[in-house]
DNA sequence: TCGCTACTTTACACAGTGTAAAGTTGACAC
DNA sequence: GTGTCAACTTTACACTGTGTAAAGTAGCGA
């Protein structure tokens, strides 16, 4: 089955995405993915040994496809600390509508399933690393508030950066996703950032 | 099965209780309750029709051995806004820890269980309310910053304070119940209050 | 024609929730 | 003592969704 650009393979993973990127959040199922993809939902076992699986298959093509590297790339180009907290605070914020879907999945089952759980933290720490490194350069600049650690600076940034709390004002409480943007990135400056 | 004080019922409740609050989160499931009540698991379904309405039933029983009211009442009655805001976010965030297990329940059901997407939702509305009232005392006073809107104070306040939050903080990021509270805190003061 | 690959089809194990119904036990009523 | 009622127990089964297993088929290249 020749993991890679197999075309078989291709379609289920867009089939999956569309699917849970459509907001039908409760149930996925592995006969839904099946039916979008025109195969029999056996057949996706031949591709992906578990939902989990197929879940961070879907994950990873999603990351592909958005070529999340090159858009981090450039948060990591900005000259001060604060600019770069600011572009990596837009660059996650504006990434996770198109994750939501598969990252809403991959949640449910976490509580669950081990693979699931494993596969979700290991997201989880990339967004981490992402906020450590903005935290940093935030402190190489001395412009980091005193009443944080820098490690206790990222954990505040990373939990205030979480995709529940995006669902949360995005969904229950209505917000547009360009105020989203603009309040968290507010409210990480007035947080971490000295004398603000 | 006359509702109220019916001793077979306080057995399910507490060992229910007992077991979603020792962390096993992952699965507690009927069968589990039952054994922890020493009954059968099909005398559950003549106490409770559903799972969901048993986790509601637990909420409520917590909420009433706690007596949460009569903490509500106190931060309700602080003199400013200020006092307000930071009385709640203590109150309700020290409460937390104690829903926690049941919460975690009710969150994952909340995905596939239309009845238990009420129930939380309904207890999340309670929540919000708090934080409401905290930030219309706030407004009152001409304390409010001018950057967010009433509403939307409100909703980032009543996110900042949510159990995934907490969840996040408390077990990802080890923080201290101690500094959870003193930092979310200094983070709404940050926020929401003009001039700081 | 062989044999391989990528499937389909059918069947079934398993977990957990919830339904259904027959049987047991103890208490209280008369 | 017998009847009856409530609060159970026990057994059995339907349903959903995941995952395993195995036999069958269609197409394609050597």
């Amino acid at each position: 089955m020749s993991s890679k650009n197999n075309p078989t393979r291709t379609r289920i993973l867009k089939s999956a995405r569309t699917l849970l990127e459509s907001g039908n959040a409760g149930g996925v199922r592995m006969s839904d993915i099946a039916k979008a993809a025109k195969i029999s939902r056996q057949a996706l076992y031949l591709h992906f040994p578990s939902r989990a699986e197929l879940l961070v298959a879907t994950t990873r093509y999603l990351d592909e496809a958005h070529d999340i590297d090159k858009k981090l790339e450039k948060s990591r180009m900005a000259a001060s600390g604060l600019e770069r907290l600011t572009a990596w605070v837009e660059t996650w914020g504006n990434y996770i509508p198109t994750i939501y879907g598969v990252s809403k999945a991959l949640m449910a089952m976490k509580d669950t399933d081990k693979e699931a759980m494993a596969a979700w933290n290991d997201r989880m720490q990339a967004v981490r690393h992402g906020c450590a490194a903005a935290v940093a350069a935030l402190k190489t600049d001395g412009a980091l508030v005193d009443w944080l650690t820098e490690e206790e600076a990222t954990d505040f940034l990373w939990t205030l950066l979480s995709v529940r709390n995006w669902e949360q004002l995005r969904f229950e409480c209505n917000w547009t996703q360009e105020r989203y943007v603009e309040a968290v990135e507010a409210i990480a400056l007035q947080s971490l950032v000295r004398g603000r």
